[in-house]
Formats: structure tokens, sequence, C-alpha cells
DNA sequence: TATAGAATTGACGTAAACGTAAGGGTGCAC
DNA sequence: GTGCACCCTTACGTTTACGTCAATTCTATA
């Protein structure tokens, strides 16, 4: 089986293997493309995320394992955790409609959706009070010589 | 040396120990009133947060603690860790005129104050990525009859 | 005095998503 | 044949702010 050699892989896009329009990438190239660290891929594939083939020991990922990848990137933007992610990604079936899967997916974004509007609340209610307090300090600051109040006692 | 018993602390707020003005209570009225574990407060206090006195072996919390505890729960509704809290409060000098405690304080806000921002960035990009997400979930449920572009694969 | 309620210290457990060695193998360019 | 660049597994470490026992003691009250 002749792979994508380390140097040359970047500009090997149209290398064929086995089948047909499959290009298999070691986990190195994999995580400069999708800017993880190796260790992290490694993660994924033993909460069973990922599922690389291997040739030997060197694992090797198909289209297949970029698309689940991108998944799960997304996933984590959005604030979910690897867990939830893995719940809708098992639900997958190949020869159905995927309606559960959808319906899961989707009941989960609700719930957090309002995890992360509640949360954008609790941050804006932050910067407010923060921002009243930075106001009281440059106060007592720029009052120096009168009495201060303290801020630690 | 007598106590707020538990029963009427509530009540006894006009109870005066040995000195003036000092109202002097446990542990657990103490998280009571700041709604609180007892867990926290001792937490606090192994981390150098506070130090109240103690009756023998129970802690006696002064209005000092209070303060303290409220700053404390400040800094964290802002987002600060308790480590920043403490090197803040650590600066009190009861005899200066803590300039540094306030310029220090004022710097370490408009950091947090920066992060904050950038929180609230990043979770109104997730926000809209989601529901990005969510519509074309939706769209693909209401067309459930034609072929599904799947999520997971 | 018996029992319940409140307090103490000590110390292990928890969560999430990896980081960071340690120790070892494989292949290839020189 | 050696020096890199890559790859592998195993497994402990990190971070933060507490939660959760466990075993014991102190105090007030019926």
């Amino acid at each position: 089986m002749k792979l994508v050699s380390p140097g040359e892989a970047a500009a090997n896009t149209n290398d064929m293997s086995d089948k047909a329009g499959e290009e298999l990438v070691r986990i190195g190239e994999m995580a400069k493309n999708y800017g993880v660290t190796l260790r992290t891929l490694r993660f994924y594939e033993d909460k069973g995320l990922l599922n690389p083939q291997r040739d030997g020991s060197t694992r090797l990922y198909t289209r297949r394992d970029k698309a689940r990848l991108k998944l799960i990137l997304l996933g984590r933007k959005v604030g979910f955790s690897l867990r939830d992610v893995k719940q809708m990604m098992d639900l997958y079936d190949p020869t159905g409609s995927n309606t559960k899967q959808l319906r899961l997916a989707l009941d989960k974004s609700e719930k957090q959706l309002a995890r992360l509007q509640k949360q954008r609340a609790l941050i804006d209610d932050a910067i407010k009070e923060l921002s009243n307090s930075m106001a009281a300090v440059r106060q007592m600051l720029s009052e120096r010589s009168a009495p201060q109040a303290s801020i630690a006692g």
C-alpha cells in the first residue's frame, strides 16, 4: 500500500490508493489540515468519535473521518460537549431516514442555544458590573488626596 | 463569650459581643446569609481569602469578613479567579493610600473586561452558527421524503 | 441524659479535554 | 549506518472550585 510521503503530502492531492477517490492521510497531515494536535485526534478516537483505518499501527484517515472531524469541530465551536457530539453521531444510520438523529440534534441544539443565551446574559451582566467597579476605582484614584474607601478590609 | 444561638440568630441582629458593634456569626449563619456552602467558606479560608476569629475551634465571622466575602463574590461574579481576588485583596494596607491596590485592580479589570468581551463575541458567533445549523436541520426534517444529507458519516 | 443539630479536620472525588512525558518502532535520505 | 521525521502505546498531570463522605466533638434542649 503506497502512501503519501510526508514531504510531498501537500502537493500530492490527487494520489489515489486502494479505492477510487480515497485519499488517505496520516495523523500529522490530518492534524495540520484541521488545526488540531495529534493528541486531540487520538483522544477523539479513544472516545469513539473517530475510527481511522490502520496500516499496521499507523492511522489512516479517510474522507469519512474528515467529515466527522469537521462535525466534531463545529460541535465544539457551538459549545457541545464531546459526549453530546458522539451521541448525535452515533445515531447515524446510512440506510435510514435519520429522522431520529435529526430530532435529537435539534433538541440538543435548542437546549444549547438556551444555554448560550443565558451565558451571554451573564456575561453582559458581568460586563456592566465590572464597568461600574472600574469607574469607581478610577474615581478613587483621581481623588487620592481625599479619604479613600477600601476595596479590601 | 456569649454567641447568637442558632435558632434566634436571624432575629438577634442587635446582639453585641466583646467589642461595640461587632456582630459575630458562625459559619452556618454566614453561609445562609450569603448563599454559599460551609465548604465554600472553609475553602476560601484555606486559600487565604478569609480569616475569621475562633472561639475554640468554632469560626466567628466579623464585619470585616463579611465585607471581604462580598468582594470575593463580586469578583467571582465578574469572572475573576480566586487567585486574582486574593492578589488584589492582599495589597490592602489600612495605613496607606492603597494606590497600588487600586492600580492593580484597575489593570486586572481591564484585562478581564477584554476577556469578557471576547467571550461574548465567541458566544454570539456560536449562536449564529448554531442557528444556521438548526435551520438546516429543520429544513431536512420538513423534507424527509427527499434524499437526505447526513450529519454524520 | 439522650438526642438532634451544628461545628470541626482530613482527605479523596469530580468534571473536560486534552498536555506531556517516557520508551520504543519504522522508513528514508545521506 | 546513522540521523531525522514520523508514528505508536501507556499513563500520569493539569486546571478550578468546590462536593462528598467520615469520624468526631460540642452544645442546647426536651
